[in-house]
DNA sequence: AGAATAAAAGTTTTCAATACTTTTATTTTT
DNA sequence: AAAAATAAAAGTATTGAAAACTTTTATTCT
């Protein structure tokens, strides 16, 4: 732990992918903020920060959040993700990132950005061989490629166009995000925060659209309920002044 | 990406879990070091490294690897595990770790050690709570506590003695990898990949034992071998030499 | 040759996931 | 106010995989 070996270490630095739900839209989305500063000047990404040294990984990450929404947030639920550390991942300097997941209650107003030029929620959607993220005007996706190396190995080469993809390789780190959503989606649904304290079953189900890339009405409420009803808590109260029987209204159960 | 940002940075060291497997005993085991300098000097522990500006953290898990092991290793699998970063972890400095696994094919001997004055594999077994970890003189067991704010509380407080207690937080690191390893048995069994190119179901199953918690002939060999033909290739070959009828001989499916 | 061993192979039972149908509770329209 | 439309709950039937258990087969040991 000698002196010697700080110069030697790369930096670091957290990314945080922060998920939100539009009430309105029935939309999942995610926060991109476009870059004003060098490298990818210009360029949409995730929020990123230097670590401090008096911080843990998770309060920058719930930094990021205050810095982009304000005030605190209840009802939050960060958890980690994983480590990005490929050597090609940044033109310069070394940087590792630790890579962070939000899932805010609703979705927040954005406020004036800190060393982004904007920053807005961009609506997940589903291709084929990826998810797509839009705000009306851009839309980005996920990595298509399927392995590390494949990856890294095409983004190394490629010259990014800044209207068509994220910068640094957060396009691949968006696709490990989204994996790991729906590989939990059946044992651990932390996505269903950003639906607030409690939901309806079609609630879920929209949420669960894009990552099973399946619409809605496909998704079978019936059966849905019953391969769920370990992980959600009936409250007991129902929906009102809408069209169609009440909908029955849970939270998510207590792990 | 200034320079006086390098200071407030956390220390970053590799933590490499490597296991591998003894077919004489038919044991899982893992490798543990005795630290031989401070802090938790004459500890037993995970074996641990710092980072160096030109590598990636795989290839500075590696490079523990044939430190411990010499040579080159073929047939290892090297894959990340989690990144830990609790402000509590460490006694002085902040330090994050990230964590890897290795499995090692077999189980190769070990070399006279690099910063520690003693290396050696600890085979894996199971209690009601955790798992254990025993050479035959001391066992060490995996964390106890359930999420990450137990642990630390109580880690903060303690005054671990050295021979029941492995040295920082890696009693936590073990149980996520652990669990971890648990958890992907069912569709990415990487472990396996400790019993070498290939193995018979008996084998898989000695592997999956102490994971389950389940003593190797509990685990039907006829239902484990349904459950798990997509994952496992019959290499067409079966075993000789040995009492009862031969067993075929698979190998993982490529992914 | 016969016993012991160990694994493959097969059979039955159970349970959960999926597909599909009916009923119920509300709002909207006439 | 009755009828239609809507949307969700509730129920039923089918399917398939996991778990429990039994039988058969191939080898070594005595």
């Amino acid at each position: 732990m000698a002196a010697s070996n700080i110069l030697e270490q790369p930096f670091i630095n957290i990314t945080n992918i922060i998920w939100s739900f539009d009430h309105t839209t029935n939309r999942v989305n995610i926060l991109l903020v476009k870059r004003d500063n060098q490298p990818y000047n210009g360029y949409w990404a995730l929020p990123e920060t230097f670590m401090r040294f008096q911080e843990s990984a998770d309060e920058a990450a719930l930094r990021l959040v205050k810095e982009k929404i304000g005030m605190a947030l209840s009802g939050s639920h960060t958890e980690q993700l994983a480590t990005f550390t490929n050597k090609l991942r940044t033109p310069g300097d070394r940087t590792l990132s630790l890579a962070y997941m939000t899932f805010l209650p609703d979705k927040p107003q954005l406020k004036a950005g800190y060393g982004a030029s904007d920053a807005r929620w961009f609506s997940m959607g589903y291709a084929d061989n990826c998810y797509t993220f839009s705000d009306g005007q851009q839309t980005f996706q996920t990595a298509i490629s399927s392995t590390e190396t494949m990856f890294y190995a095409k983004f190394a080469k490629a010259n990014l166009d800044p209207t068509k993809h994220l910068a640094f390789d957060h396009e691949w780190i968006l696709k490990i995000a989204c994996d790991r959503i729906r590989n939990k989606l059946d044992y651990q649904p932390n996505i269903l925060l950003v639906l607030g304290a409690k939901f309806t079953l079609k609630d879920a189900r929209m949420v669960y659209s894009p990552f099973l890339k399946t619409p809605v009405n496909k998704i079978d409420n019936s059966n849905f309920k019953k391969s769920h009803n370990k992980l959600f808590t009936d409250m007991g109260t129902t929906t009102e002044n809408r069209p169609g029987r009440p909908a029955r209204v849970y939270k998510l159960a207590a792990l």
